[in-house]
DNA sequence: GCCGTTATTGACAACCCAGTACAGAACCAT
DNA sequence: ATGGTTCTGTACTGGGTTGTCAATAACGGC
């Protein structure tokens, strides 16, 4: 009946996402993305609405595929909740991971949370983007904490704790480790810095 | 001999520094320093040498008040150490403290590391701010690894820890916090994510 | 094969921005 | 007072930005 897309949607945001990531917001053009997308303006302007369109809908993207990634990474028997902790914790470290075993990116600077990247930069004054960025910590959250209680369960962390408490704190220290990548810091110092926190997650009392 | 300045140099970096803040680098324009320093464009060029000029003198000026408050506030006897630590934690954790008794800031998003914050935005493709971000973190770095080893020689903290890992874990957590206060987390949030890192400091073994 | 519908493209206009140039003002030494 | 020197404000320019528009291309039902 009429010409169909010549683009793929999800892809065309991945691209734009990356630019976002390189670049910031401010920092990006829509020619920019118009480069890095292969698509025109006005393709652009008719598919996404205009440069702040591409950027939610690149930022929904991103939180579909983490609140996709990330509850299947955590999630699984109360056995080795503390060792998916622990492999969570390394791997997050060096990026948020959406992938089962690609790296996240090659260089630190690009592979720091994108919704956090975004929120830092103008979420103060885009509360859209602020709410959105919550959600991907949210969900984050939500997981993080499930997998600390299955830990508990099986005994490998001290009951006492609270669990949203100890979730918090991780995801804390993982954004923290994309603002200390983005000094400059080597991957084995951000690697030292999660196996330090891993360290000092509480045991249970008395063995 | 010749006309005086009519401005106060630091103050003006200060209120670049605030615009900075709260719009990000390319998310402001020369005007908008224009007007929130009171300086016109000739000024701001002759003195500051333009928009980057302003931005790194603005982050030299932060680090120059970051490295005289922060040692200051946690340097001191082996005994009150640890208690200083953690009531540097607690402040910092709601906006890098830089003054003596005044909260850091009104709301927390324009609190955020200034030096984290720029060389998140704009710091992988301008080196000279990645460098001086890092620099704001390393008279950090120094200055609470030196109350670990404090509170270490006082046996509040276990002395098997390695000072300078626990010193990064905390500072990743204050960056961190940044972060999640972007996102618009509350108050009390915060200080709960803080006092649980408190928590979870290894103390030694045998009492 | 034609036609309606939708995507795509490139060009265009209005606007904003960084940086410069110039003219005037303020100060101090003499 | 006056002159030399430096600060201050404004107007200007060249370049880049965003959002829109009209013309063109591609597809599928008929």
């Amino acid at each position: 009946m009429a010409r169909p897309r010549s683009f793929d949607r999800d892809h065309v945001l991945h691209a734009a996402e990356r630019q976002f990531r390189a670049s910031g917001y401010n920092g990006t053009s829509v020619d920019d993305i118009s480069a890095a997308t292969g698509l025109g303006r006005g393709s652009l302007y008719a598919a996404f609405d205009g440069k702040h369109g591409v950027l939610l809908q690149a930022m929904a993207g991103y939180f579909a595929r983490l609140g996709q990634f990330a509850p299947k990474a955590l999630a699984g028997p109360d056995e080795g909740a503390l060792e998916r902790l622990h492999a969570y914790l390394l791997r997050a470290v060096h990026g948020v991971p959406l992938a089962a075993d690609v790296p996240p990116a090659p260089d630190r600077a690009a592979a720091a949370c994108f919704a956090a990247k975004m929120a830092l930069e103008i979420g103060a004054s885009d509360s859209e983007v602020k709410r959105l960025a919550n959600d991907c910590f949210s969900v984050l959250a939500t997981a993080v904490a499930e997998c600390v209680r299955a830990a508990q369960r099986n005994g490998d962390i001290d009951p006492d704790a609270d669990p949203d408490d100890l979730a918090y704190l991780l995801l804390t220290i993982i954004r923290g480790t994309d603002v200390v990548g983005a000094y400059g810091h080597s991957p084995a110092r951000l690697t030292s810095i999660a196996e330090s926190a891993f360290a000092l997650l509480p045991r249970p009392r008395h063995r």
